[in-house]
DNA sequence: CGGTTCGTTGAGATCGGTCAACTCAAGTGG
DNA sequence: CCACTTGAGTTGACCGATCTCAACGAACCG
């Protein structure tokens, strides 16, 4: 079932060589710190940050543009796991390797740390590791709220992809997404097709409206609540 | 969609009153620490070990029985997080409240040990903190694992299920299952209908045998492999 | 021997997937 | 300035995996 090419194949001079891994926000004295430890890095639209099943030495958190972490079947299916924008960590979700590969699906800027300094610096510093560990427990929280999602319909999976898009907007009417349908299809475990349509039936039914393919109105969002369960 | 009675209700006479909380195993002198720290309680099967949206005040580890975890939408629909079985720690999921509420599917002897003591002492031994740490990335890529299985064929999600459940049994020939067919349909977002077909279907193909519908034999593992992609 | 709970099986309905055509915007080059 | 191309997104027609509803079977218990 459900065969499909992957329509961006990793390419585009990456800017740099490879580092790696994803998630949330720390508290701003543990930002201090990550920031201190830490190499601003940019990288190109859809370069690779780092791969699937690779040892994951460093962790991420995103200056700027938008990353997705995704895993690739056998098959060619692809599960995105999580969008990662300005503030959020990536590359906590495992002790030794890569569970899932990363992208910026924007070009990007990205500070990375060697995750032995961040070790070390829990190791020193109790507050840090509070935090980290705060970080991870968050990130957990979102991956659990994914699986809820994903046993959902489309028109339900759709609504709080929005809802969760919004809560990291500015904007309470407008919706920017970074992001392709393909991507969000990924991300919901749907079709392109079944994405689309889905956006035209809220669109029908007065609940968004979408003037561009990536920008979305907001018009009832009480009607997008109440889809969310 | 899907309205469906989740057939066992809470009920049960609780062996004891409430605690809380869910994930992994810690490394043998880390287990003794919490063995000092915590309390061995037993509890009644379908009780409420703590429910969803309760403050976390404590961590939990499996010593004896099989616990589940789970989430009811508003409209009655049922996901189940996780099951966990004696070893497993569970109740770190977040740092606040519980996203999911969690019972025990049999009788259990459950290790409860206060929050605060463990923070507290991971505030005093690094090494214990590490730990706790890692049995959190641990949860982490078994949720993100959980999240790969819900996009794939009805086949491929109880191939899954199914090895997953013999990584965890002594026997590499039998499994047996301590949850009913309506645990492993919520757990894999199918109806129990499709379930039992399913397991139909890979007896039929000769993959496994199911003697009792509780206990699965294993007779082409690598069938299994290979619908699990 | 009922009654209850759990699991299996069948028949039909439905949601989302598949395949394919079409639109639209952006870029390219003559 | 205008074909032509390319990639992203939309839409339609059809199909099939899974859900729904319902009946049936098996194990357990008083």
């Amino acid at each position: 079932m459900l065969i499909r090419t992957t329509s961006q194949a990793v390419q585009s001079h990456p800017t740099y060589s490879q580092p790696r891994k994803p998630v949330v926000a720390l508290a701003a004295e543990a930002r201090g710190a990550i920031e201190m430890m830490g190499v601003l890095m940019p990288f190109a639209r859809n370069c690779e940050i780092y791969g699937e099943g690779e040892p994951a030495e460093y962790l991420y958190q995103v200056v700027s543009g938008t990353v997705r972490t995704s895993k690739v079947l056998a098959d060619g299916r692809r599960q995105i796991g999580a969008f990662y924008m300005p503030g959020d960590l990536f590359g906590l979700e495992v002790g030794s390797d890569h569970a899932f590969s990363a992208e910026p699906i924007t070009d990007a800027k990205i500070l990375v740390v060697k995750r032995s300094s961040v070790l070390a610096m829990a190791k020193r510093d109790n507050a840090f590791a509070q935090e980290l560990l705060s970080a991870t427990h968050q990130e957990l929280h979102r991956v659990q709220e994914h699986v809820v999602l994903l046993i959902k319909s489309a028109q339900e999976r759709l609504a709080g992809f929005l809802l969760e898009m919004m809560a990291r907007c500015k904007s309470q009417q407008f919706v920017e997404l970074p992001m392709s349908r393909q991507d969000i299809a990924d991300y919901l475990g749907l079709t392109i097709e079944t994405v689309s349509r889905t956006f035209t039936q809220l669109e029908t039914s007065a609940v968004i409206a979408v003037p561009t393919a990536r920008r979305i109105e907001i018009r009832n969002r009480s009607a997008l609540n109440q889809m969310n369960s």
